[in-house]
DNA sequence: TAGAATTATCGGTTTTCCCTATATCGGACC
DNA sequence: GGTCCGATATAGGGAAAACCGATAATTCTA
């Protein structure tokens, strides 16, 4: 059995008639007349009672007829679903980001992205750098926005822009007397911090010398698990931290007990890449996002391409 | 698209793994792959997403794949249909009987037929022997029983047995004193008939030499529609009829103002064969229906094979 | 009885499918 | 780092199938 079988039994069902059906299916009529022969001696069964005047179908053959009708529809669909996503850029796109980035991004890039590529429909999740990695091996999502290096390997990664980190201490703290942050100030302060897994404590402790976490005892207790919580924290005086770019602008207006201010370090600032399978087939539809992206960011990023 | 590339595409999107649904589809890794990719290319899509290490099914293949999961289902019911009627024994049989026989016939061979024949359904209608020739012409039967002979032409008919014309006549007709009755006597009788169309009446007025219809003015208001109602009028003294034998087989016993007498004649009898298209694809299914009905005729008819 | 219409058959050509062998790539192991 | 193992992709040739044109066979029509 054969899809092009069945169109022709279902033409000559339609037709009562060799010769006009073999004319819809663009075959001649011997072929027709062939393959249909090969078909009723595969099934072991009579589809059509011919007379060399008349063609008239059996009652088996009509239900069959019907179950191939259902069967060319349904393949009809797999065409026309196929057609609909030929473009790349149609279809849902699945996008990780870590929880330190993608409240501030997404909403700089939602509507342009909305206005720019109607036709993807972007689907969001925020995680840790070590979930998303996870999620990209299995699949569950295209690709990742995280501020982290990864090896080459299954993936490819493109990076999109430098993030300064800012310093956001509260209203009354001894950094707000000095003119300038030094780096010496920030080795000797205690930032809080996010809590484990969270890129960006590390790129903080980083950032500003501290020795690795398991080695700070009962600072834990302090590690928040999200930035806003930690910014909460700063606003009511429990100290310091470092924030990224993004997040400073999404911030500044909104609260007058944290204060933010630029630092003068050079290598204080974060990666943010895009990160993929290298067999992820929608190429174009990654860089139509990279596009967009990079078209809304603010100024105060450094746009990498 | 193809079934078999069907096959192929649900096979990898079970497996995972294209050598493992190659084994599965008993086909080499490498056709498998190709055909795969030349669906992909017709398709214009990304049905899998590979890497030399692995396999992952695209959202669009993996909806792609549902609808193929479906066709192949349908294909095998339609298999399956075919399997269960390729015996010709299995499935409806649909006869038509004039209304003078299938009366006394059908309750002979219902129950004979159902024994032997379980698996065939028999779907009977009672029709006029233009109407059932008619019906046989536009598929809507696939035989007839009739007992008028048929040009061979789109037909094939099967000769089955011959019956006699027994005379009916009222108790009290002078009939009743007669030893036997002669071709005269009936020559000089008009006969009750049945309404126009039926053959019996027909065949009556031949066995009687009497004229043609059209000419015996106004006795057409003792035309009968059936050969019940015929039987009812003999019974209230209206006159004698023709009953074929099957029918007197069947009444004889159950009405006492009715006489039933054989006639002497060599001629009086109708020869009742079975008629059906000569493309009708289930010959083996008439030829069991008929020998089941000649097995189960009373000796009063003479068998014809 | 000739002609038109219709399905079936035949021989040869083209297309498709399939297989084996091999290339290519990525990961694992030493 | 080299080598082997496990995957998928590619190439070439051979077998099967599908297709076509011409023609036969049959039946209806005029």
């Amino acid at each position: 059995m054969n899809l092009r079988d069945l169109k022709y039994i279902v033409a000559v069902a339609d037709c009562s008639h060799f010769g006009h059906a073999a004319e819809r299916c663009h075959v001649s009529q011997p072929t027709l007349s062939g393959q249909i022969r090969k078909l009723e001696d595969e099934l072991g069964i009579t589809l059509f009672e011919r007379t060399k005047r008349s063609v008239a179908i059996t009652p088996v053959g009509e239900t069959i007829v019907a179950h191939a009708r259902e069967i060319l529809e349904q393949a009809k669909t797999i065409r026309q679903l196929a057609q609909s996503h030929q473009d790349p850029l149609v279809g849902p796109l699945r996008i990780g980001a870590i929880m330190t980035l993608s409240p501030y991004l997404m909403p700089l890039i939602l509507k342009p992205l909305r206005d720019r590529l109607p036709q993807m429909q972007l689907v969001l999740s925020e995680e840790m750098t070590e979930t998303l990695l996870e999620r990209l091996r299995k699949h569950e999502i295209d690709a990742a926005l995280i501020a982290t290096p990864v090896d080459a390997g299954e993936f490819s990664t493109i990076p999109l822009f430098d993030e300064a980190f800012w310093l956001a201490h509260p209203r009354n703290h001894p950094f707000q007397e000095k003119k300038n942050i030094t780096q010496k100030d920030l080795d000797n302060t205690e930032l809080l911090l996010l809590s484990e897994g969270h890129c960006l404590a590390d790129q903080a402790m980083e950032v500003c010398h501290m020795k690795a976490r398991a080695e700070q005892g009962d600072m834990a207790d302090l590690h928040a698990a999200s930035l806003e919580t930690l910014l909460q924290l700063v606003g009511v005086g429990f100290g310091c931290t470092l924030v990224p770019d993004l997040a400073v602008q999404g911030i500044r207006m909104n609260d007058k007990d944290i204060i933010t201010r630029r630092l003068q370090q050079k290598d204080a600032y974060r990666r943010v890449s895009l990160v993929f399978r290298r067999s992820f087939p929608r190429r174009q539809a990654l860089d139509a996002f990279i596009e967009v992206v990079l078209d809304n960011l603010p100024d105060t990023v450094i746009r990498l391409s």
